[in-house]
DNA sequence: TTGAAAGCGCTACCAC
DNA sequence: GTGGTAGCGCTTTCAA
């Protein structure tokens, strides 16, 4: 029943031949000339016993892998970011690349970085909530990656940053608020574990924007919980705020029905922003106004780590990859 | 710049000592005794290196790895699912697995189970609509997999299935409607590529609650796009429909939304039930009753892959896995 | 056109 | 307590 796991050496000797001639024809390698009924024999012993080659023995052989790695994201951070890595992952494919998401969640810093130095990727791509660390990032290169690519807002030494910098969707937000007149904006920040990565950046680009203005910015925590909301919108009066950005869109509209249940109108009373621009946006009465985010193309990134890949010492420059719009509909 | 990947052997040699002692040291053996000078010298010189040690190797010597592969989902499948993975990839860590999310999209049967087993994963967990067959299933097993698991609403022959049958989503819903006494029962469909694996099993079990009691249930085809949304509910009325069952909670607000648009009452023209009762649904007004879909705890599943591993042999009997319970609020 | 054999990095057995 | 060494499965020279 436990039948040993079939190698090349078994392929080799039902076929006839050896392991050589085995790995020369599965390989289709062309320097090496096989005649035909040999490839025949080869790939039927292969095809009966079921063999599989053994990656690990392979790339350990080669000295290197084609393991693009990437964390598993410990929070699910919306469609838009799988949709971005869906389209990454396909680009990879068709470039030859097995895309694989390491998850062990919460590792951070060197620790992170060992676990997936023990795998020996290829590359790396790591949002920098991870927090790497430079020293990360060398034990990363050390172990023989080519490429470690960093998204999040600020650069990582010796790792290439994608700048994803959240703080732009929220100048945009609130360069929005201030140009609809309001002078008092809050910002809400939500209160669920691993979502400051992105609410700390967005809210300090709504304090960025009212620089200067002398509008005021107030932080107000939100946990995602009707409850919540509903006290919130209870005290909101004496808040005195005439607009609010409210981190993305979810968050929006937990906020806006506790609002309107409370009689506070939308946006004559308080003006709001979300982010993300997701479909429920769309769908809200009044419809939300927010700001779209647009990330980079996965098949762009997919090519960079190919030419880093291909050419480690030809660093491009990081550039701002995180484009951030502003959809005004009705909510503000 | 380009300095070799440091092995073991290397920081034999700077510690001056065998790579047997190294390797001792380095992985706490307590079949052998070192004292702790070398100990420490050992330590010493991993770590002035650098030195990770190589996965592969190390499981390519010991014939077997502790890795749980599963595939990356091809499309977002919710908040839920993503709750249940993190919660599972947790529980596996802390058994000393490395999960790993295998990232080539729309890989089926023979060709995907190939692809993976070639990272010979000591364990595999696939949703049902990868297609494995049987092929696949004993392809896997052969290269080492001492567990394959598939979750799904059906059974595959010679892996372990957690059955988790949509019809009950749709039974739960559809059962609920009738006794409120609906009796042309509408279905959506969402036309998104890789959702007619939910969405067709959940059709079903609403077909089969009605069964035998004479109501009518009536497949609507709906993309997840407000135009379609304004033009299904602008034809709503012709199709004469009591009740409806959105597929889930997202098409259920798009769909109130737009018979609210049109000036149909929910639930007074038509009763309407979702699905996965996210906060969204909460905050609908009227509130969307949905039926809450329980998925087995991540820990229990991990549980079992850890027994399954120790010992294959022990084949537990599938058991139906999701939990489907009607939440009653206002839409129906 | 095919085969023999070395060696990738690691661990575990057996000697000393 | 420590070191020598075989061998996991594979590819790739070099020789025949």
């Amino acid at each position: 029943m436990t039948r040993a796991v079939p190698t090349s050496a078994d392929v080799a000797r039902l076929a006839g031949v050896s392991r050589a001639t085995v790995s020369y024809v599965l390989n289709n390698t062309n320097a090496v000339r096989i005649s035909e009924p040999t490839r025949r024999r080869v790939h039927e012993a292969a095809k009966e016993l079921g063999y599989v080659p053994h990656a690990a023995a392979r790339s350990l052989r080669a000295g290197h892998s084609r393991m693009v790695l990437m964390p598993t994201p410990a929070v699910s951070v919306g469609p838009l970011y799988n949709r971005f890595l869906s389209e990454l992952q396909w680009s990879l494919s068709r470039l030859d690349y097995t895309v694989v998401q390491y998850g062990r969640v919460g590792l951070t810093g060197e620790e992170a970085a060992r676990a997936w130095a023990e795998l020996r990727p290829v590359a790396v791509l790591a949002p920098g909530a991870h927090d790497l660390g430079p020293q990360g990032v060398a034990l990363l290169k050390r172990s023989g990656a080519r490429a470690v690519i960093t998204f999040g807002p600020y650069q990582v030494d010796g790792a290439h940053a994608l700048l994803m910098d959240q703080r732009s969707v929220g100048r945009a937000a609130g360069a929005h608020l201030l140009a609809r007149g309001r002078r008092r904006i809050g910002v809400i920040i939500p209160q669920e574990p691993g979502l400051e990565a992105f609410s700390r950046p967005r809210a300090d680009g709504v304090r960025e924007s009212a620089e200067g203005t002398g509008a005021q910015v107030v932080e107000v925590a939100l946990p995602y919980d009707e409850g919540a909301a509903a006290r919130l919108a209870a005290r909101w009066r004496s808040l005195g705020l005439d607009g609010v950005f409210a981190y993305n869109d979810e968050y929006a509209m937990l906020l806006m029905r506790a609002l309107q249940d409370e009689g506070i109108a939308v946006p004559d009373g308080t003006g709001m922003v979300g982010a993300d621009d997701l479909m429920l946006g769309r769908l809200l009465r009044p419809r939300l106004s927010t700001v779209r985010v647009e990330l980079p193309s996965g098949q762009e990134l997919a090519e960079l780590v190919d030419r880093m890949v291909s050419d480690p010492s030809a660093e491009p420059p990081a550039r701002q990859l995180l484009g951030a719009e502003l959809v005004e509909r009705e909510s503000g």
